[in-house]
DNA sequence: GTAGATTGCTTGCTAGCGCAACCATAGCAC
DNA sequence: GTGCTATGGTTGCGCTAGCAAGCAATCTAC
């Protein structure tokens, strides 16, 4: 943390104003204000782009993009609602979409009657390769083409500590 | 950019395999997705403490926030909708249902007749005194308290690039 | 002045999201 | 076997979000 701020500094981040109104050290700002509008900018942009290209949200690639890397090409609704850490209700209607579009499948479970293996289908494997041959591209060219290395492994080392196994056996870009 | 990845390296950051299916290098995997998901999990337990505590959604509170940084505490909601980077008609609806909890007032402006003033009130000024000690506390223990004073500075270098006027006269926790 | 374009805001619509309620199956205790 | 609980999934609902259409006021060109 940097020691130059003029403001007076507290043990904490922040301060307040003569009204009490609380706020960030600017370092304190611009990394927690910035995250937030950074991710909000690059996703609306993304997720635009996406849909405009590939008729796709970034959740709905997320979901085809694990399967594709999952064994066999399927999984279990509520393994793809932990790992995209989505709610199961919001996985059971994204692949209602993506099944009425014959890109997934749903088919019983052998082992469990209640249990529904999301499978992906020929083309919903050549639609997450082309998709993400554009997206991951984007992403690129808007995140990481504004980073130099050293940034780059210190956000890998941050937020690979917040979200340990957000990236495991996952090709997704969004 | 470290080198020592397992895998070969494309001019680019990701690859694909044998199916086509892409994937990202590991530490652009942790960067990307780590930070999507970061934001994900963080905000989703930020806003789910502030409505319990005090019936604010982020986006509310930081609409309440902005207008207690400005002078005479008050704004036009074009202005508020560009500073929080929302739609006109989000910012329209969030300023309507803090109106009728009496935590704004919608004011004519007195230079345009078009233009509506989004005014603070004290009661909306002591709630958002109240909710941004509680949620600052919270942001700096889920989010600063696991950072060394590098990362921030990284984190805020970055993010700044990314969304330069994001922090400007705002005391916007979210 | 007046016509047309622009700006500020509101509202109807649609999509994404999670929670809670619900149903069916599975597993466990007995 | 019979219950009781837990798990997997679906659906109704309410909330947030943006877009597009619409309205009123302003500005510009003439």
């Amino acid at each position: 943390m940097t020691d130059d701020t003029t403001s007076t500094r507290h043990a904490c981040s922040y301060e307040t104003d003569a009204n009490g109104v609380v706020r960030w050290s600017e370092a304190h700002a611009d990394a927690w204000i910035g995250l937030l509008e950074t991710h909000k900018q690059l996703t609306r942009a993304l997720d635009a782009e996406l849909t405009a290209q590939h008729g796709l949200s970034l959740s709905g690639l997320e979901l085809l993009a694990r399967l594709a890397a999952a064994d066999d090409r399927h999984m279990h609704l509520t393994a793809l609602a932990g790992a995209a850490s989505l709610s199961l209700s919001r996985v059971s209607r994204i692949i209602a979409t993506l099944e009425e579009r014959g890109l997934v499948e749903r088919r019983n479970c052998p082992a469990d009657a209640r249990a529904v293996h999301a499978q992906l289908t020929d083309g919903g494997l050549r639609l997450v390769v082309d998709a993400q041959t554009t997206h991951f591209a984007s992403v690129q060219a808007v995140f990481f083409d504004q980073l130099d290395g050293d940034e780059i492994a210190t956000l890998a080392r941050v937020f690979g500590r917040f979200a340990p196994q957000a990236a495991d056996q996952c090709d997704a870009g969004g």
